[in-house]
RNA sequence: GGAUGGGUGGCAGAGUGGUCGAAUGCGCACGCUUGGAAAGCGUGUUAGGCUUAACCGUCUACGAGGGUUCGAAUCCCUCCCCAUCCGCCA
C-alpha cells in the first residue's frame, strides 16, 4: 500500500501519479485523508486520557505504599474508563477503516513508466529471434497434442471440470522435463535459491501480494480452513519474509519456485476455448526478488533477462513489451511482459510478466531491512514468471513441429526429456 | 481428533497486581585497552503510532481478542500457535 505520511504530505502529487492509471482514484485519496485526520484526532485525545490515568495510577500506588488513604483519588480516576473505552473503539475503527481504504488504492506507476490508456499503448521494447518459416500449414498445439497423446481434455473434464487438462505419457514427461529444466537453469546459472512452498495459503499472505481483498473472486477458497489455493508462487514465496526485518547483507534475496497455479478466471476471455492457453490450473516457475530500494530497477532488468534466457535457450522467438500506466497491474510500479510466438495460433502468448512493486507489497506485509544507520526501511519486491509452463508448452509444440507431425525437442531440453523428438 | 505442557526483547531466560518495556546471561554495535587480536572494562542495543525539521516528550504492544481493577506480563474467559505423547496416515 501507499505511505499515508506521503499522501498526507503531497496529496496532489500522489493523485496526479495515480491519474495515469485507469479508474478514478482521487476521491479515494480524499477519503483516506479524511479518515487519517479523524483517526489522529481521536488517537491524540485517547492518549491524553491514558497519560493522565497512568500518572494518577502511579500516584495511587505510591500513596498506598506509604499507607495513605487513596479512596478520593481513586474515585476521581474511575470516571475515565467510559471515555477511554469509547475513544479506544473509535480509534480502532478509524484505524481499520484507514487500512481498508489504503488496501484498495493501487500503486503509483514509476516515473519511467510509459503513459497510455490501455494495452494498445504498450510499447515493444525489443524482440529476439524471428518467426519460423514452415513449408506446410503449422498446426495448433491442440491438434498436435491430441494426435500424439500428450494431453486429454475430455477425460480431465470428466474427472474435474472444463478448462482443466490431464497430461499423459510423453506429454506428462515433457511437462516434468520443462519444470526441471527451468528450475535447474535459474538455480544453477541465475543464482536463485529453490523454494517448494505450500500450495494453500492464508488471507494475510494474499493481502501482502495484493490478491486480496480486491480480487477475491479469482481465487479458489477452502472455507472450512479459510485457506486459498495459490494463484501463483509469488504469494507464498514473497510472503516468506513477511513481518521480518532483514539485515543489509541478506539482500538481495532471489528465489525460484515451481508450483501449480489455480485461478478461477471468472469473466476471463478465452476460457471457453479448448487448449492450454487459459486454464484453471497450470504449472509455473516463478522468480521472486527482495532487494534494496536503490537496486530494484536494475534487478527488474536482470529478472526480465533471466526469463528471456529460457526462451532463447529453447529457440523460441519472442518480444518484450512494457506495460503502459493504464495497463499496469494493481501493485506494480513497472512491468515488462514477455510474449512468445505461437505459429499455430498466429499470435503471441504472454509467458512471463516481470514486475517491480517497489515498496508497495513490502508495506502491506511489513517486510523491512535495517539500513546503514540502523533505521528500518521497507524492502522492494519483484517477481516474474520464469516462465509459465502451459503456454511455453504450446510454443514448444507449435514452433518445433515437423512436416511429419512429430515434435523436435530442442537440444538443451533433451537430457531432461530423454529423447530427441516426440512421435 | 484426544491428553499434557508451553508461548516474554536477535537468542536463552527471570518476573505471579503498582516505581516493569521488562532482571540476568549470550549475541551484536561503538569506545577504551593492544603492535594486532583475544580477554577485560565502559556505553548502547524491540517495534509501531501521535507530536516534531530533529531532539525531547507521550501512547501502545510480554501469542491474539475480550473481561476484572484506579492500575495487568502477572488474575478470569475465548481463540490461535508451538512441543511431547496417543490415535490416524503419505
Amino acid at each position: 500500500m501507499l505511505d499515508i505520511a506521503l499522501i498526507r504530505k503531497t496529496p496532489d502529487e500522489i493523485k496526479a501519479r495515480l491519474a495515469a492509471r485507469s479508474g478514478e482514484l482521487s476521491s479515494q485519496i480524499d477519503a483516506v485523508l479524511r479518515c487519517d485526520t479523524q483517526r489522529r484526532q481521536a488517537e491524540t485525545k485517547l492518549q491524553q486520557l491514558q497519560a493522565d490515568r497512568n500518572r494518577i495510577s502511579k500516584e495511587i500506588g505510591a500513596k498506598k505504599k506509604a499507607g495513605e488513604d487513596t479512596s478520593e483519588i481513586e474515585a476521581q480516576v474511575r470516571g475515565f474508563g467510559e471515555d477511554m473505552k469509547r475513544l479506544n473503539e473509535e480509534t480502532t475503527a478509524l484505524d481499520t477503516e484507514q487500512r481498508d481504504l489504503l488496501l484498495g488504492i493501487p500503486n503509483t506507476p514509476h516515473e519511467a513508466c510509459p503513459a497510455g490508456a490501455d494495452a494498445a499503448a504498450n510499447p515493444e521494447i525489443r524482440a529476439w529471434g524471428a518467426k519460423p518459416v514452415f513449408t506446410f500449414q503449422p498446426k495448433s498445439h491442440v491438434e498436435l497434442g491430441e494426435k500424439l497423446g500428450l494431453f486429454d481434455f475430455n477425460r480431465a473434464t470428466k474427472i474435474s471440470a472444463p478448462a482443466f487438462t490431464c497430461y499423459t505419457g510423453p506429454g506428462a514427461r515433457l511437462e516434468r522435463a520443462l519444470i526441471n529444466f527451468l528450475l535447474d537453469t535459474h538455480t544453477r546459472t541465475g543464482g536463485y535459491t529453490e523454494i517448494a512452498p505450500p500450495l494453500l495459503v492464508n488471507a494475510d499472505a494474499l493481502i501482502g501480494t495484493t490478491q486480496l481483498p480486491k480480487f477475491a473472486d479469482q481465487l479458489y477458497h477452502c472455507p472450512e480452513d479459510d485457506l486459498y489455493l495459490v494463484p501463483t508462487a509469488e504469494v507464498p514465496v514473497t510472503n516468506l519474509h513477511r513481518e521480518e526485518i532483514l539485515k543489509l547483507d541478506q539482500l538481495p534475496i532471489k528465489y525460484a519456485a515451481y508450483t501449480p497455479c489455480f485461478r478461477r478466471e471468472a469473466g476471463a476471455a478465452g476460457l471457453g476455448t479448448r487448449g492450454l492457453i487459459r486454464m484453471h490450473q497450470f504449472d509455473k516457475v516463478e522468480l521472486v526478488k527482495i532487494c534494496h530500494p536503490s537496486q530494484s530497477m536494475a534487478e527488474l532488468e536482470l529478472l526480465t533477462a533471466d526469463a528471456e534466457k529460457i526462451l532463447q535457450t529453447l529457440g523460441l522467438h519472442y518480444r518484450v513489451i512494457e506495460l503502459c500506466t493504464g495497463d499496469l497491474g494493481f501493485g506494480s510500479a513497472k512491468t515488462y511482459d514477455i510474449e512468445v510466438w505461437a505459429p499455430g495460433q498466429g499470435s503471441y502468448l504472454e509467458v512471463s510478466s516481470c514486475s517491480n512493486f517497489a515498496d508497495y507489497q513490502a508495506r502491506r506485509m511489513a517486510l523491512r531491512y535495517k539500513d546503514e544507520n540502523g533505521k528500518n526501511q521497507f524492502c522492494h519486491t519483484l517477481n516474474g514468471s520464469g516462465t509459465a509452463l502451459a503456454r511455453l508448452y504450446v510454443a514448444l509444440l507449435e514452433n518445433h513441429q515437423q512436416p511429419d507431425g512429430t515434435i523436435a525437442i530442442p537440444e538443451p531440453l533433451r537430457p531432461y526429456f530423454g529423447a530427441e523428438k516426440i512421435g
